[in-house]
DNA sequence: CCGGTTGTTCAGCG
DNA sequence: GCGCTGAACAACCG
């Protein structure tokens, strides 16, 4: 699950907002009796985490690679998280459950953030030319530069900056640098409303692809970089920046 | 039935 | 302290 996704299910909870949580069950190991009588202050997201703000404490919800969720139905057995209210309820699988303890504002920069308002270009940019040796494919998995970027928005990010993934930082061209890091943003708000639409498989255009969607060549797939995450290229629309 | 995967964290090692 | 590796989480899809 990308940042995107993660925004959706933020605006999907919003009738549980101001609401007491009257159950809350799974096995989720954090003392969920805590939990009970809560009123919710807010829901929000940084990058891949939800976000659940309480009175003095916060809940931490990350769907790592497999995890989903059921709003107001309970279709499968064994919930992670389940948290019961008037109005409704929200049951979170496979996912990594944690309290944060400290104001969410003292542990998370929403200037890094891809689809906070507060997201700051200039910021990620410099944040991004601080590891001048990475491959920049794994660069933009960073979730401290590129929160809630993903893999998805990785390989259409670098297709549509036309840059190979393999490139180092360093030998990217000042002008290729800043494409870059607005690709990743712009990628991350297409995801976002193609996703709503039920439409995000018709956005990729080297993704989970055998042929470019633009020219019709050949996607080379590989993993790539120190994450070995897998990276669909193509040979013709993406440049191999390399030292001259 | 098998293999691949829209991630992250942490232990253990050298 | 560092980077690297593998494990753990364990379901869905084709």
């Amino acid at each position: 699950m990308e940042g995107p996704s993660l925004v959706i299910l933020k605006e999907e909870v919003r009738p549980f907002k101001g609401k007491k949580i009257l159950k809350a069950s799974g096995y989720a190991d954090i003392g969920l009796k805590r939990l009970t009588g809560k009123p919710i202050k807010d829901f929000k997201t940084w990058g891949k985490l939800f976000l659940v703000e309480l009175p003095g404490f916060s809940l931490r919800i990350h769907f790592l690679l497999f995890g989903f969720y059921y709003i107001n139905e309970k279709k499968n057995p064994n919930p992670k998280l389940s948290l019961t209210f008037s109005n409704g309820s929200l049951h979170c699988y496979l996912s990594s459950v944690r309290i944060i303890e400290e104001p969410l504002k003292n542990v998370f920069d929403w200037e890094v953030d891809l689809l906070s308002p507060k997201w700051n270009f200039k910021k990620v940019r410099k944040l991004f030319l601080q590891h001048p040796d990475a491959m920049v494919c794994d660069v933009v998995l960073d979730p401290d530069i590129f929160s809630g970027s993903g893999n998805i928005i990785k390989n259409e990010a670098l297709y549509r900056a036309g840059i190979h993934p393999e490139t180092r930082v360093k030998h990217l061209p000042p002008r290729k640098v800043s494409q870059l890091v607005r690709a990743v943003h712009a990628y991350s708000y297409e995801f976002l409303r193609a996703t709503k639409k039920d439409k995000l498989v018709s956005t990729w255009k080297v993704y989970d692809r055998k042929t470019c969607a633009v020219c019709e060549g050949k996607v080379i797939k590989k993993f790539t970089g120190r994450l070995q995450r897998n990276s669909f290229i193509c040979r013709n629309c993406q440049v191999l920046y390399k030292k001259q």
